[in-house]
Parts: structure tokens; C-alpha cells; sequence
DNA sequence: ACATTTAACTTTTAAAATGCAAGTTAAATT
DNA sequence: AATTTAACTTGCATTTTAAAAGTTAAATGT
């Protein structure tokens, strides 16, 4: 994706503006999935190929990075870099969005409530988990 | 775009999940554009069609609506609903994700000291600006 | 040691979405 | 009455996506 304009918004949507980026971005970071195979079994369920490809976009654009897991060669560790755990506001206000407009999915309670009440102590406690 | 998961952040991607629609949703609620031709003219210049069937889904999803404008019956203007106008602090945390990480785009300084300062004055104060 | 399974892809093919240019329709302007 | 404007729609070539099957290297089971 080339960059269309010098628009912040656009820049982001250059980066992570389809169906799939952010979700991989969601699983390595909520879910603690770090492998190609766990990846694949996310609920939504995207094409091998897609998901070949984003990642490689991801990687490429410095939102993940990617290592050999030592204890097996077969396997690949996905992480987020500081820039793909920078993503965390976004999601989490996507989270606070679809619970305002589509309350009747799965949301756990305490998330929405301390979003609301403490959104930095939040985002600061979300971080350090992924961090480590 | 049939509903993929029960995900709150697959959710919204549902709706805005690709590269335009959240640009039209930024012309509507940051440069006052109503129109379709205020629409075309964004420096990042969708085609015609595309714009067409954004429009179209964003309706459909309860994002945007429509109205003839009383004065000229030729034209056709776009509002943001509240739902649509909710989207605003994803949009404000992907400024600040630009800020941090792109730091060469146009972003007013003013605008992301007071994201960093007072985020909560700030969407409110714009959410009311939209609004009127 | 050999066969099987697992992980991470790649390839193929078909369907859908996108981008560009040109055309259409109704209303407003000259 | 002729022209221009606004908001599309259509046709067509290109690109992207999706689904299924195939490949390669490493690990595991017998």
C-alpha cells in the first residue's frame, strides 16, 4: 500500500485499513497467540494465503516482528513491536464502540466499566501484560 | 459483510473494516463536507463507484444518513449519526498513533498536545462542534 | 530407521472487489 | 432553450480475496 496522503488517518488505515490486520494484531496482543497455526484459529477463520501475506505486510510495515522458536524449528513466533502494541487505544475504543451499538455481543463487563471509569489506568496495565 | 464473530473488534471492522469508509466518516465529521462532490475531492481521491457503494453500506449500518437538500433538489446531504459520530475517539487514537510513529504528516501540534493532556475535553469539545 | 504428523507456508483457480473512463438523469443556471 | 452541475450508474480491465490442494522441513511415534 502506498501512502495516498499525509492525512494520520489515512496513514493507519495504509497500514491495518482491511478485514484482517487489526485481528492478528488483537490475537497476538489479548490472546497470547504467537504462531502461524494459532493464528489460523481465530473465530473469523482467514485464508492461509491471507494470512501469509498480512503477515508479511505487518512485519514489513514494523507493526510485528518475527523469530525462530528455538525449542522447535518448524515453528515461527509472531510478536507485536512497540508500534503494533500502540494499537491498543484503537482497539480498546473499538471495544467501548460495539458496546454502545451492538451490546448484544460478547463483551466482558468489568473491560467496559473500567474503560469508562479509568481508560489510562486501563490501557497502562493491558500494555504492561503484552509487554511481558 | 455478513457478521464474522462475536468479537467487539471484528465487529466494527464489519463496518469500517476497509480502506475508505473511515476517510468518509473523517470528511463528514472534521471538514464539513455533506455532498458527494465534497466527498470526491478528498486528497486521497476514491472513484466514484466505490464512494457510491460506501455510502450505500454506511446507510445501511446505521452510520451516516441521508436527506435532499431542501434548496437544491440535486443534491443529496450526508450526516454522521450518533453512531457514526461515536466513532470519533478511534479516530483520535489513530492521530495519535500517526503522531508517535509517522511524525512527519500534517498533524496539528496543538491537536495531539491536547489528546496527550486533556483527551476527554478534547472528544467532547469536537463531539459537540459535529454535532451542531 | 521409517512412516506419520505438524507447522508454515505456496500454488492454483474461481469469485469478488476495485479503479478508471464514459455515460445517464434530473435539477439548476445562463 | 442550451449548458452546466450533482449524483450517480455502467462497462471493462486489473487486483484482491477465498477456498482447496499441494509443498517442504522439522518433529514425533513405532
Amino acid at each position: 500500500m502506498p501512502t495516498r496522503s499525509q492525512c494520520p488517518i489515512s496513514n493507519v488505515l495504509d497500514h491495518v485499513g482491511d478485514k484482517w490486520s487489526l485481528l492478528i494484531i488483537r490475537d497476538l496482543m489479548f490472546f497470547g497467540k504467537h504462531t502461524y497455526s494459532d493464528l489460523q484459529n481465530s473465530d473469523e477463520k482467514m485464508a492461509t494465503n491471507i494470512l501469509s501475506s498480512r503477515l508479511e505486510k505487518l512485519e514489513g510495515d514494523g507493526l510485528i516482528s518475527k523469530q525462530l522458536d528455538p525449542k522447535d524449528k518448524r515453528k515461527k513466533i509472531y510478536r507485536l513491536t512497540n508500534a503494533g502494541v500502540d494499537m491498543l487505544p484503537i482497539l480498546v475504543e473499538m471495544i467501548i464502540w460495539s458496546s454502545k451499538y451492538a451490546p448484544d455481543l460478547n463483551i466482558p463487563n468489568e473491560l467496559i466499566d473500567r474503560a469508562q471509569m479509568d481508560r489510562a489506568g486501563l490501557i497502562e496495565d493491558l500494555t504492561q501484560r503484552i509487554l511481558q
